[in-house]
DNA sequence: GAATATTTTTAGGTAAACCTAAATTTTATT
DNA sequence: AATAAAATTTAGGTTTACCTAAAAATATTC
């Protein structure tokens, strides 16, 4: 069966919101492929059609089985080429979104096959999210905000997500990275900021706004 | 200046017939293409309206050097990605010709020039055939048909081309690839086949049809 | 050089994926 | 529970890239 370029967008946003939600809406669907409601009514009885959604008018909606087997294997395609773009081609962690954007869709699954092992079937990739495998499954690594995480206790950063701002100047500052080892030695409730320790560095202070969004492995 | 995925094909289509012909028509570039002469023409005009092309109604037609430029860029980026999915993946020179026409179409400018770099900026492709550089210029080996050339004179293969048909597995069956040193020692005019001789091989018959896809460096 | 054939263009239509504005349904508030 | 607010869908357009069928221009043939 055939998927155009935007039904896989909206298939894979599906997937993406679903995963955090629960349950998608139209509005929060439309907010996040940056279209209206009307147009993503629209395109969800065509998914419907196609059994890759389950739908009723004016209600959440959801992806079948098939409809989640299809998001994985774009969301693989995805993460497989950010690893190529970084571990490859040398690109940053931060460059590499919106060429993989791009990328994820090439249809040839031979090359996916080929890519991956290509790779070393990586698991995770560079912004520490699990790339499916070929079956769909997805190595699970438990990803504690660093906000969260205990007092006094080494931690490894293994996720950084960008919120499409300028984070990543500020990490390459602190030289956090994935695989950074550190510990929170203080919370500050005032402005949720944290003092942190990494091995051969004085303590350092970074914002709540920045802790936010990096996860570490206890 | 954005093109769609449609225009990069016209212009770069367009490049292919003008390289053989000198000028393009209506119709060829429909054949080439797949489409219809009228969807053809209300594409020129488009291609007109942005200067890639010179266009009167009912004449032949040719790139502009704008044109030039754009289609130099496809077909590079085109050539890389076949030289990426060989030598890099493993494919087979005949089997990357359609995955190279999707991958042709990413845009990141970035992606091509780390891409070439990570290649060690490859001149040639699986099949032969020069990959513009970043200025659109292009290492010239002259090709000649191996049907063409002087008879017991040693030519090393630089070029194969697949006409759609299943070619790749005859010349896997004499071992015939780009590199090899062969030899034509007669020409049986009759039905135009060759006898060749390969080093460490005894002479073998090709047949006029598949010699003339196979083309070689004096 | 007139008649015929071929090529190309124009006219009018379709499907995909978007849009705005208005109508409808659901949810929240008093 | 009635009304206001928010979310969603419907109705009616637009653009891109295709199409067929008919008309117009160019080429070929006798």
């Amino acid at each position: 069966m055939y998927f155009s370029e935007s039904e896989e967008n909206y298939i894979k946003e599906i997937y993406h919101i679903q995963a955090v939600q629960g349950t998608v809406s139209t509005n929060a669907l439309a907010g996040a492929l940056g279209a209206r409601a009307a147009s993503v009514t629209e395109m969800l009885k065509k998914l419907q059609k196609k059994k890759l959604i389950n739908y009723k008018p004016y209600k959440n909606f959801s992806l079948t089985e098939l409809g989640n087997r299809i998001a994985l294997e774009v969301v693989r395609k995805h993460r497989l080429w950010e690893y190529f773009l970084v571990h490859k081609l040398g690109f940053s962690w931060h460059e590499v979104h919106d060429i993989a954007e791009e990328m994820e869709h090439v249809s040839s699954r031979e090359l996916i096959q080929r890519l991956d092992h290509y790779l070393g079937s990586p698991a995770f990739d560079p912004h520490g999210d699990p790339i499916p495998d070929k079956n769909g499954k997805l190595k699970a690594v438990k990803q504690n905000r660093l906000t969260d995480v205990p007092l006094r206790k080494w931690v490894i950063v293994n996720a950084l997500k960008e919120q499409g701002g300028n984070m990543h100047q500020l990490l390459k500052h602190y030289d956090i990275h994935i695989g950074t080892r550190l510990k929170v030695n203080k919370r500050f409730d005032f402005d949720s900021s944290l003092e942190i320790k990494m091995d051969k560095l004085p303590p350092a202070i970074i914002s709540g706004e920045v802790a936010k969004n990096i996860y570490c492995t206890i």
